[in-house]
DNA sequence: TTGTACGCGTTATCAA
DNA sequence: TTGATAACGCGTACAA
């Protein structure tokens, strides 16, 4: 059986929820003027706030039957919503008080089919249990929200496969505009999207096309200053804990320890990678065995990580085994979360502008919906070290 | 100027867009069958994937611009995309390459203002910092998800009005049902969703009514678990750290551990109440604080903290003050969210079934959505003491 | 097997 | 100031 049917299935149960509930409401006497239209809605109620009613066939509402109740024309009922000022006073209220005893609520079904498009931005960030991420998604709701726009929120989990399926049901939801931290930039699924004209934005990847707009940090510079700091503060044996190298955060966070690393002279060898299968807590704590487990004379004295839950995973195996930190090994995160902080070693952490990021991710493809002028902008962040606990002395 | 003026304006700018961005397109010659609705549409083109179309003026694609590419009725791209089977195998391959070359996706809000019914869910979650409402918001997409639905994840942040302005816009867009983790269970404008016949689950909270369902662990046992746990280690005093009152969840897992501390003969007054504004690691730190400077002999030697988070900013204040944990001060936290078990000192806590909650609300929403026979239920879970390192120790 | 015609709820245009 | 009507895109009777 095809969608039809079940569609065909879905309508009838929905009315017989209806019936059902509407059981036991506080049925008053019929009121309403006696316009004609009102023989064909004959079962119109009024309770106390509107949500008695039993309208048509258990269909909700709609500004139809609105005019019919209040004894106006259907476009009335369209004014009145849409261009207030043009409708007498007396009118208006007639309506408004229709209504309202009928618990009448816009269609945006139909709105947007009026319109062409939906009154919402989406999301699809790539991983839900990073804070992270969600702290870039509470940036993009605060601004969806005061554009009067509803926020799809997706997690792809990092599986392209999902990606793309949320991908496709947004376009079909006509979203006025997508963004995205994607699992791969460059998938073809993520190009289609601003292909389609589709409103688009990168969040926390850098467009190399300029065919979009993008925001981010420099994560090169994020790895330069998270490094230049552990050589300040006397390490000569640095670990780099991060993977897998398909992301492109870690691969360029790598690249900016690296570089820095060999501007100050310190050979390669003793900048040493530890690379995960995930940016996430339990991977730290994995990397922390495989790095208590190196030779003492290899060990590193302190870790970079690629972000926040690493490094959390990173101190708690540290502490676990015995090891003090900073002084024992200090630790380096990014991103900042709010949890770094909140360590009980807190936690060194290269910050990204989290909550901006959103915003001016949300700022920018409202811009591309509505401005015709719109140009593509890549805005970049800059990152910002700050100094915690978890790398507090100076060694020697 | 109202919104059809704004709407008005939009939608010149949606075309402007469009043409700009299919500047550069590749090009190639006019193809198609000569069926006669095609002069109507003298812009079609044929590109690599379909998205290099110009369809008509500007809007996407819809099933008459395939019909006509495909020269065949509009009814037959329908059955095409509903009811396969009953169209010829040639005809459905040419409408299903036209929709392919056009790049024609469907449009939901007309799906849905046919059907009735939008096809998503939503959740309005209590707190979108706290990682446990993010586990349960992933147990309810996950669930979605097999069903072939979006689902919008919106957040209340605790603000009741927030909460408000985000139901209407569900109703709205008419989604097929809410979840919800309310800021007040008996707010009015949350009674009116289920009233309005909206399949409707609160989540992490027990209906006191019964008009609707609802998902929960017992929070009173959670709370009894927590402190009995604490008397199991030899503790005299103890401290419950939480608060605002107003929040449910706190109330009764305060009241669980004032049950149990009574049943074990303790005297009232050693069980101390450190009340907090909210559920943050801010605020546990702060009570992290008053707990310091109480006088030593009415100072708790354990803490029973209503989250995970309270618990968290507790153990960073004891830690960084100095106490050993869980020597000189034993935490407990509640939910049991992944960073609890990263903490650097791993806390104690009451573990909720945080993803399964998700997905029971999912699949009675979904019940009371499809099923005519649907009853309310009061899904409760049971909730279970993980102990770990904050509370190791046996104490005497 | 395919095509025609109508309705879903809203908004905009135009006429009264 | 109000009313009638035609779209928007899709699904589905019913007719051919």
């Amino acid at each position: 059986m095809g969608w039809g049917g079940r569609i065909g299935w879905f309508v009838p149960l929905w009315r017989w929820r209806l019936k059902c509930f509407i059981r036991g409401a506080m049925l008053t006497s019929t009121e309403g003027s006696a316009h004609p239209r009102m023989r064909f809605n004959p079962s119109f109620q009024r309770g106390g706030n509107g949500l008695t009613q039993q309208p048509r066939n258990g269909r909700a509402p709609s500004v139809k039957d609105v005019a019919a109740a209040a004894g106006v024309s259907l476009g009335t009922v369209s004014n009145v919503l849409n261009r207030p000022a043009v409708v007498s006073t007396a009118t208006r209220e007639r309506v408004e008080r229709a209504m309202a005893d009928l618990g009448f609520i816009r269609n945006e079904s139909a709105r947007q089919l009026r319109a062409g498009t939906s009154r919402a931005l989406a999301y699809v960030m790539l991983d839900g249990g990073n804070p992270f991420f969600q702290d870039v998604a509470e940036g993009i709701e605060n601004a969806a929200d005061a554009a009067d726009l509803s926020l799809f929120v997706c997690n792809s989990g990092g599986r392209a496969e999902r990606e793309s399926k949320h991908l496709d049901r947004l376009v079909q939801q006509r979203v006025q505009g997508i963004l995205i931290t994607p699992v791969d930039p460059d998938a073809s699924h993520v190009a289609d999207i601003a292909r389609r004209g589709i409103p688009f934005v990168m969040v926390d990847r850098l467009s190399s096309t300029g065919d979009h707009c993008s925001v981010a940090v420099d994560d090169v510079l994020g790895g330069r200053i998270a490094v230049e700091h552990l050589i300040d503060r006397g390490h000569d044996r640095v670990a780099f804990v991060g993977g897998p190298e398909s992301i492109g955060q870690v691969r360029e966070r790598y690249q900016g320890a690296r570089e820095v690393w060999e501007e100050f002279g310190k050979p390669a060898e003793d900048l040493i990678h530890l690379p995960t299968e995930a940016l996430t807590v339990s991977e730290g704590r994995s990397a922390g065995e495989r790095l208590a487990g190196l030779p003492s004379r290899r060990r590193p004295t302190a870790a970079f990580c690629a972000n926040d839950l690493l490094a959390l995973g990173l101190l708690q195996h540290a502490v676990t085994a015995g090891l003090r930190v900073p002084d024992d090994l200090a630790i380096v995160g990014f991103d900042d979360i709010d949890f770094a902080a909140a360590a009980a070693v807190p936690l060194t952490s290269v910050r990204q502008p989290r909550q901006e990021l959103g915003r001016t991710a949300a700022r920018l493809v409202l811009d591309e919906a509505t401005n015709p002028d719109h140009q593509h902008e890549q805005a970049t962040f800059v990152p910002a070290l700050v100094a915690r606990a978890s790398t507090g002395t100076v060694r020697r």
